[in-house]
DNA sequence: GTCTATACCAAGATAGAC
DNA sequence: GTCTATCTTGGTATAGAC
């Protein structure tokens, strides 16, 4: 029972969870849940392709938990960014939150990826629940009008889709794209590109 | 050289080819690039598998054939609507229009999928370049201001979630579900919702 | 122009050792 | 708790007949 009967540098089974997950988040963000190999997020997480798997019994259940915790984190942000009174309007607070996400790799994009599977019954049923937690967050929560919500929401979803093309790696060099993005995140845009950059390299 | 010679129901090569492209853009539509089987494709159009790779070579070269044809036909719908002056104000011209392209099933979804794939070397920059092809037309030949054009595409991408998430197909049922619904289609719940039908049934 | 048969590889999952 | 080895399936692509 001594210490030192463990040799190799194991981890707390949480930690490790918590470690492939986020790892997950990065690659499913990047190819969404088909395109995403368990042995890519096995090497993103540097553990071997049959633990990721034992870990959570199935590839889809693995993404169900990256689905659940990026809305967690999601509607934490919001929260706190609620709570947080610092005088600035509440849609430029919960704005700037959102687009704080950006830090968390993929955690966004892997949202979008869960949009878009609607027909999916296990994936489609997790996504379409979450968003509407978000709608109802937006009406209940932080007081907006339905239009002010969906509103908020249609920005929400043109950063994604602006994220996910990698809008923000060609930024300086078309004139128009440029453009396009300073339309789309009005006075957030240094932000984003910021944000952005960690998005550079992914090898597949 | 008789015609005879030819007793199996054979289609000219375009049209084969047009069937083809059109059932890719159905099952992409539903299931993402990675996601969708050539296989799939195949059975949709009701010939077989290697005939599809045949003709197209690949499935990623199908696949950007697909999303050219649906840009193709989204820019078409929008000079239709901004030709075709009846009086209604530009944004909801423009924004019916949009909503007339559920008609062709998958069309808008294929695109989506394409946005949300920009880390793909060759799928990533096409959909960028699409992309900001839709944007400078709505700056130029629409006329519309740098705003103005933003908040279009943020509507737009909130509808393709929507309609990515099949939020359409629970109308009636959820009190919340519904509301959300008339904020993000104002005007335009009727025909979403009717045209959202044929998006019911898709059975992998 | 279109099919059948099939080669080939990649990916998810399982078994079992350490 | 974590790995190596491996089974199994399914999916893209090719060959070649009709």
């Amino acid at each position: 029972m001594t210490e030192t009967d463990v040799p190799i540098p194991r981890m707390k089974a949480h930690d490790r969870r918590e470690l492939v997950i986020e790892s997950a988040t990065a690659v499913f963000g990047d190819y969404g849940y088909y395109g995403t190999t368990t042995d890519q997020i096995a090497r993103a997480a540097g553990v071997s392709q049959p633990y990721v798997v034992r870990m959570f019994g199935t590839k889809e259940k693995l993404f169900v938990e990256v689905l659940e915790r990026a809305l967690v984190l999601l509607l934490g942000s919001f929260r706190r960014a609620l709570a947080n009174d610092d005088g600035q309007p509440l849609q430029r607070r919960l704005g700037l939150s959102y687009v704080g996400l950006l830090e968390h790799r993929g955690l966004l994009l892997s949202l979008m990826h869960a949009f878009v599977l609607g027909s999916d019954p296990v994936i489609g049923e997790r996504a379409r629940q979450g968003f509407l937690q978000v709608y109802e967050f937006l009406r209940t929560e932080a007081g907006m009008t339905s239009t002010e919500a969906g509103l908020f929401l249609a920005g929400g979803m043109l950063s994604n889709t602006m994220i996910g093309l990698r809008m923000t790696d060609m930024d300086s060099s078309d004139p128009i794209a440029h453009e396009l993005l300073e339309a789309c995140f009005p006075e957030k845009l240094e932000v984003v590109v910021e944000l952005g950059d960690t998005y550079r390299p992914d090898p597949k």
